[in-house]
DNA sequence: CATGAAATCACACAATG
DNA sequence: CATTGTGTGATTTCATG
């Protein structure tokens, strides 16, 4: 077995528009035209190849948290009990918003997590309240991001 | 003090608004002034706002890292030597490409950062040839991503 | 694969209610 | 704070090198 999911081949050109729509999904396709000097029409037809292939799973606002008052993120590593299946308890994080990401991990714990808060009180709820009221979770340990240095997609 | 930043005082027709662009960045203003049922340029005086407040932190375009060959993602928490002024190996892990988080955090390590991979093999390399050889970084820890179940923002 | 032309549509900025 | 109107520019498709 040596093909995974089938790889996307791309050119030089399809790395420079890429290049430009990953740090700004809303750039006019005729601005990127003029920068690296083909037509746009040229342009439109890469990128549906490029969705075409899956290589773009589409394009998102992004929303600073703290301009809404949430501050506080934080990783959670997530002990199972033995008899514990996986999907259930993901569908029980699934329903709690402050988990934004959920990754099925190698190492001590089972899962681990990433959830948003506004601040600390709100975060020992959700971890109280929400998470360890999950049938199944039996320890946690909290991981609290002081500072995010880094925050960036694959370099193209 | 009771001021961190300055919050976003957001209605019901700014949060439809984001909702929308926070799915797709490329839906036209006016698409979205139709679903809601007011004018385009209603909608642009509301997202200039938003973006003035900071709430916008721009837009990207999503790249599928396993169209590329990228299957391999893992978390990696790192010991920093007591001596070791932490905005220098911050520094020094900007410059590998497949570090694409890194969190000052409390508990048992200084940072963890988060690595996106071809393979076991080119994570094995990166860890050993590049995050080890960073000076002041004693000893990893590293969780592999068997699978990602969730992944999204803040719930608006 | 890239181009250019043509039709449609969106954007942005007013001035105004 | 929303609306309408308008000039400008972007998008999209198509037939064609």
């Amino acid at each position: 077995m040596k093909t995974p999911t089938s790889l996307a081949k791309i050119d030089g050109i399809d790395k420079k528009i890429l290049r430009f729509l990953m740090q700004d999904a809303r750039k006019p396709v005729l601005e990127i035209a003029r920068s690296i000097g083909i037509s746009g029409a040229a342009i439109h037809q890469r990128l549906r190849k490029l969705e075409a292939s899956g290589l773009l799973s589409g394009s998102k606002f992004i929303v600073n948290p703290k301009s809404l008052g949430y501050t506080t993120m934080a990783y959670i590593g997530i002990y199972l009990d033995k008899a514990m299946s996986n999907p259930i308890a993901v569908k029980q994080l699934e329903k709690i918003p402050e988990v934004l990401e959920c990754h099925y991990t190698t190492g001590n714990w089972s899962i681990l997590i990433k959830v948003l808060c506004r601040d600390n009180e709100h975060l020992m709820q959700v971890l109280n309240k929400e998470i360890q009221a999950i049938e199944g979770i039996s320890r946690t340990e909290t991981f609290i991001s002081l500072a995010q240095q880094i925050d960036r997609q694959i370099t193209i």
